[in-house]
DNA sequence: CCTATATTTGGTTATTTTGCCAAAAAGGAA
DNA sequence: TTCCTTTTTGGCAAAATAACCAAATATAGG
C-alpha cells in the first residue's frame, strides 16, 4: 500500500520538475543535445546558483543526467518521451489559445451591438 | 517576447497542476470516464474543500471539464494525450527503481565481502 | 418556503518553493 | 602553489502551495 504510494510520489515529482517556466525552458533546448551549465543560465537568465538548483531538480526527478568534463557540467536529456508530450501539450495550448481568442471577439461582438 | 512568456507559462501550468499525488491520482481515475466530485473525495481521502480546490487547479490548466447534473458536478478528462505520457512516466519510473534495487544489491553485495 | 445534499469560497496556518548572495569545491593552467 | 573559471552549497527572505474548518451557493424534493 505504502509502496503504491511511492510510485505515485515519484510520477508526481516527474512533473512537478517539470512544472517551472525556466526548467521547462531548458528543457526543450536540450532537446537539440547537451548543454552545459553557463549555456543554461545564458538561456534562462537567471543567477547560475539558481538554474543549478533548477538542473539539480530535473536530475532528482530522473529528466536529466550529467556529466563534467574539465571545469564544466554537461546536462542532457534522460527521459526522452517527454518530447513527445510537450508536442502534445503545445497543440492543445495553442487550440485552447485559439478558442479564447474566439470567445474573447465574441464578446467583443454581442457588447458591440 | 512577452507572448512566448505567457506560452511558456501556460505550458508550464500544464504540468505544475500534474505534480501533486492527488491530482495525479484523480488523472488516473478519469481515464475510466466521468467522476463526480464525491467519489474523487472518496478515492483521495482529503477534505472535500481540498478536494474541490485541486479539480480547479486542473481545470484551469486545461486538463478537465465539468459538468453539473443535478446537485453533482462530474469531472472528465479534456487533455486526452496525458494518458500517453503517463504511460511512459511509469515506465520510467519501473525502470529507475529496477536500476535502484540493482545498484542497492551491488552494495550489499561488496559491502558483503 | 424549508431542508438536505453536493460543491465551492474565504480565511488561516503550516510547509514548500524560489531566488539571490556569499562562500565552498573542483578543475585547469601558469 | 596560486590564480582563474565553472559549478554547487548554505543561508535567508519572499512568494506560492496545501490542508483544514466554517460559511456561502446551488439544486432537488417535500
Amino acid at each position: 500500500m505504502g509502496e503504491k504510494d511511492y510510485y505515485l510520489e515519484m510520477r508526481a515529482k516527474i512533473f512537478k520538475a517539470l512544472g517551472h517556466p525556466s526548467r521547462l525552458k531548458m528543457i526543450e533546448s536540450l532537446f537539440g543535445g547537451e548543454r552545459c551549465v553557463c549555456e543554461l543560465q545564458a538561456l534562462v537568465g537567471s543567477d547560475i546558483s539558481t538554474v543549478s538548483k533548477h538542473l539539480n531538480i530535473l536530475k532528482e526527478a530522473g529528466i536529466l543526467q550529467d556529466e563534467r568534463r574539465g571545469t564544466n557540467i554537461y546536462y542532457s536529456l534522460r527521459m526522452k518521451c517527454v518530447a513527445n508530450f510537450l508536442n502534445c501539450v503545445e497543440d492543445f495550448v495553442g487550440k485552447r489559445l485559439e478558442e479564447q481568442i474566439l470567445t474573447l471577439s465574441q464578446v467583443k461582438e454581442s457588447s458591440a451591438k
